[in-house]
DNA sequence: CTGAATCCTTTTAGATACTG
DNA sequence: CAGTATCTAAAAGGATTCAG
């Protein structure tokens, strides 16, 4: 908090477009959850469909599918009967989690919408 | 990168949806840009428009007035002609900056998409 | 058990023209 | 100068059905 950002460093016109695209790489509506889940443990696809509560087959099949190919999370097929795919962490992922930390810190803070309008009011007082 | 979280604490079904909140607060297509440069100085809406590379008028008219409604830019209205509108930061911005930072570091470090898929690989060998 | 295919609704972004 | 009003396009999310 005592550092701000700004007086640091400037941001070029590029790493806007990267910053972005590592918001849209956890922004899908099931991405946070799935990836919580796999920092404590390997889970298998049925495990996450039980353990999300509202996420349907599709979606979460779809969500895994976005996470396998950004590098977040590895899928691995064990050739069993009935079948078993794991999902588990890459380095991406772990490499993730002070800024999924940082996020949630604010968002205790300053995520309720109470909170933000009241601070919002206060600042154009 | 010692701390893992997971280690840490566990996460309540509704802090998932308070965090999600914030990614959705930051996840318009020109708000980062729009706050980074607030975090340096106060801009005027004239101001943005022309900094921000490709955003149009109406685009800019909207993300502002999203981030003015949860609370993460004020608006000040200068009852003057021409008229002026100036936009700046609140305490939520301020707060926010440590989130940004700690995801443009991993952006730098992991967003690019051949070195995701690089790791992602590595990991599934 | 894990997931693909199809169709549909909602949300977000953008283009264009007009205004106090 | 700083917007608003329409309209259109694209992306994200979701329900349902079928399958190795």
């Amino acid at each position: 908090m005592d550092v701000p950002i700004a007086k640091n460093r400037d941001v070029k016109p590029e790493e806007y477009a990267e910053l972005r695209r590592a918001l849209t790489l956890i922004s899908g509506k099931w991405k946070l959850e799935i990836l919580w889940l796999l920092y404590h443990r390997p889970h298998r696809f049925g495990e996450l469909l039980r353990t999300i509560n509202g996420v349907t087959q599709h979606m979460l099949t779809r969500q895994l599918r976005e996470l396998e190919a950004d590098g977040l999370v590895t899928r691995t097929v064990f050739a069993e009967v009935p079948p078993r795919v794991e999902y588990g962490m890459t380095d991406a992922t772990i490499a993730l989690e002070p800024a999924i930390w940082a996020l949630m810190e604010w968002s205790r803070e300053f995520g309720t919408p109470a909170r933000i309008a009241a601070e919002a009011k206060a600042a154009r007082d």
